[in-house]
DNA sequence: GCCAACGTTGGC
DNA sequence: GCCAACGTTGGC
């Protein structure tokens, strides 16, 4: 799951209220139905931090809550209002994720880029811009590994 | 700030 | 259903 750190980082998942955050603004509908049809309550999440100087993975959460309607998007003073959502037709849903852990050093794309097992990534592929993608578990511990080394910088 | 690559909108 | 115009994402 990518977010703009200067918008929501790892740190501001960490201090949340026991660590919960919802996920809520998505409106794009490939990130939606990913979030609805295959997210699963304890399901492993990369954080990446996208947008900053240093674009990467920067730790891990799970999924603490299922999809549910995000009701951001039927109230007029959100950003993320959606005229076409109400409460009787959600159209927008949201998983809420818990912290787990933040990496020593974030993980950058530009190393990403150099693991050869990790060139089939969703990420890594041309003009990929989802915000919310699925990893297989080969990369999930791929990148866990090189996370939680004290090579990684 | 630039720009490639997508996604969405809306006229026809 | 097509497709041009526009908006967004996100690395660099």
């Amino acid at each position: 799951m990518k977010s703009e750190p200067r918008t929501f980082s790892i740190d501001d998942l960490k201090a949340a209220p026991d660590g919960v955050e919802s996920w809520d603004g998505i409106r794009n509908y490939q990130a939606r139905n990913f979030m609805r049809d295959d997210m699963r309550q304890g399901d492993r999440v990369l954080f990446y931090h996208s947008s900053c100087p240093t674009p990467g993975v920067a730790g891990l959460a799970e999924v603490a809550r299922e999809a549910h309607p995000d009701h951001t998007a039927w109230d007029p003073e959100s950003d993320y209002f959606d005229p076409k959502a109400s409460p009787e037709n959600p159209r927008w849903f949201m998983v809420a994720i818990r912290f787990v852990e933040a990496f020593p050093h974030i993980v950058p794309l530009a190393e990403l880029r150099r693991v050869s097992t990790l060139r089939n990534m969703k990420l890594l592929q041309r003009g990929q811009r989802l915000s919310i993608q699925p990893v297989t578990k080969k990369e999930y511990e791929t990148i866990c590994r090189i996370g939680r080394s004290a090579a990684s910088r």
